[in-house]
DNA sequence: TGACGATGCAAGTGTTTGCTTATATTTTTA
DNA sequence: TAAAAATATAAGCAAACACTTGCATCGTCA
C-alpha cells in the first residue's frame, strides 16, 4: 500500500530536453488543476496536456503526488518572495504603516495567481503533513513581536498575534476571490488596515467592556 | 459521462429497517470523512463499516456525491439550528452586545462538529455549484443593518459587512480548530468583540489615515 | 396464510487510473 | 566516430473504483 512514498525525482533533467519536458508538465498541472480541479488531475491527462509522453513523465516524477508538490514549492517561492518584497520597502515606524506593510504584503502574495492558490488551498488534500511554516506566519511572528516593541502589551499578546495574521490570510484571501473589485482599488486594504490599527492601537487585549 | 446527476433517493426508506441502513451509511461517511478523509472515501468501505451490503446502500442513494450531499446537508441543518438558537437569546440593544451574539452564534455552530466541518470545508469537493447561503451569511447581513440602523454610515458599508461576515466565520473555524483552549475559555470570544466593536464603534470606514 | 412489495445480499461488470516494461532515438563523451 | 548515457515512446498491466444483476428473504396486509 505504502506505494507513494518518495517525493525526490528519480532522474534529474540534465539537458535542455528534458528541462522542457518537467516544466511542461508542471505547466499542464497548473492549467488542469485551475480548470478542473484537483479531482479530475490524472497523470495521463497531465501528459497529454503537456504534450509528452507519460512514461517519460514518470522518468522525472516518482508519482502523481510528486508533481503536485512541486509545482506547490515552487507557488510558495513565487508568493513568498513577494511577501518579502512587499515588506523589504520603506516604511514609516508607527504601527499603521506596519499594518499598512503587513497587509500589502499578504495582498502580494495572494494576487500573484489566486486561482492556484485557490485550489492548493481548498481542493488539494494537505501533502506531506502539514505545510511548511510559510512567509506569511513567520512575518506575523514578526509583527506580533513589533507589537510588542512598540509597548503594546498584554496578557494575550499571543493570542492577539494569531487573530492578526489569521485575520489578514483569510480575508485577503477571500478578497481577492470574492471582492476583486475591492481588492484593485485598495478599498479593501484601506478597510482592513482601519480595523486593525484601531483595534491594536490602545492596547490588544483590554478584553471587551 | 455525466452518470452523476440526480441526488433524490431512487427509493425512500420507508420500513424501520431501511431507515437503519441509511443511518448507518450517514454514520459511516461522516466516521471516514474524519478520520481518513475524502479522497480514501469510497462506497465499497462506507457499505463495509456501516455493515450493509454495498447493493443496499444504492437502493436508497444514486450514487456516491448523494450520500456526502446529504451529510452535508444535515450538517448544516444543525449548525444552522445553532446559529439561530444563540442569535435568538436575549440580549441587550447595544453595539456589542450584538456582536457578541453574533461572535458566539458563528462559535456555536462551528463546536458542533469541528471535525466534520473541516473536512467539508478543506477537503470536500465543491458539490452541486456553490453551496447553499447558510445561516452564517444571512446573519451578516442582519448585522449589517442593524449597523445601518444603529446610525453607522458610510460608503463602505457594504464592504463592511462582508468582511464582518468574513472575519467571524474565518476566525471561529480556525480557532476552534487550532486555538481550542482559548476558544473553550472565551478569551477568543472577547478579543474578537473588542476588535469587532473598536473597529464598528465610530463608523465602519472613515478609512486610514 | 399467502401474495406482493420492500429490503438484503453474493458475486460480479466495465472503466479509470497510476504506473511499468521493453524498446527506440537522441545527445554526450571518450 | 563509436560506445555510453540520457531521453522519448508505444503498449499495456494490475488494482481500485463506482455501480449492477439476479435472486433470496423479510414485512405487511388482503
Amino acid at each position: 500500500m505504502p506505494s507513494k512514498r518518495r517525493i525526490e525525482p528519480r532522474r534529474r533533467p540534465l539537458q535542455a530536453r528534458s528541462q522542457a519536458t518537467v516544466e511542461a508538465v508542471l505547466q499542464a498541472t497548473a492549467y488542469i488543476l485551475v480548470r478542473d480541479g484537483y479531482a479530475r488531475l490524472t497523470t495521463n491527462r497531465i501528459a497529454e496536456r503537456a504534450g509528452v509522453n507519460i512514461a517519460s513523465l514518470y522518468q522525472f516524477f516518482p508519482n502523481k503526488e510528486a508533481i503536485v508538490v512541486e509545482l506547490e514549492r515552487r507557488h510558495g517561492e513565487r508568493t513568498d518572495a513577494a511577501m518579502m518584497a512587499a515588506l523589504a520597502r520603506p516604511r514609516g515606524p508607527d504601527l499603521e504603516s506596519t499594518l499598512r506593510a503587513l497587509v500589502g504584503a499578504y495582498m502580494a502574495a495572494q494576487t500573484i495567481d489566486p486561482a492556484l492558490q485557490r485550489v492548493f488551498a481548498e481542493e488539494v488534500p494537505r501533502l506531506r503533513g502539514r505545510r511548511s511554516a510559510s512567509a506569511g506566519e513567520r512575518c506575523a511572528v514578526e509583527v506580533t513581536a513589533f507589537l510588542a516593541a512598540s509597548g503594546v502589551t498584554s496578557p494575550r499578546l499571543e493570542l492577539a498575534g494569531w487573530m492578526l495574521a489569521t485575520v489578514c490570510r483569510s480575508v485577503v484571501y477571500h478578497g481577492v476571490l470574492e471582492r476583486s473589485t475591492d481588492a484593485c482599488s485598495g478599498a479593501l486594504v484601506d478597510e482592513m488596515v482601519a480595523m486593525l490599527s484601531r483595534w491594536l492601537r490602545a492596547a490588544p487585549s483590554a478584553s471587551a467592556a
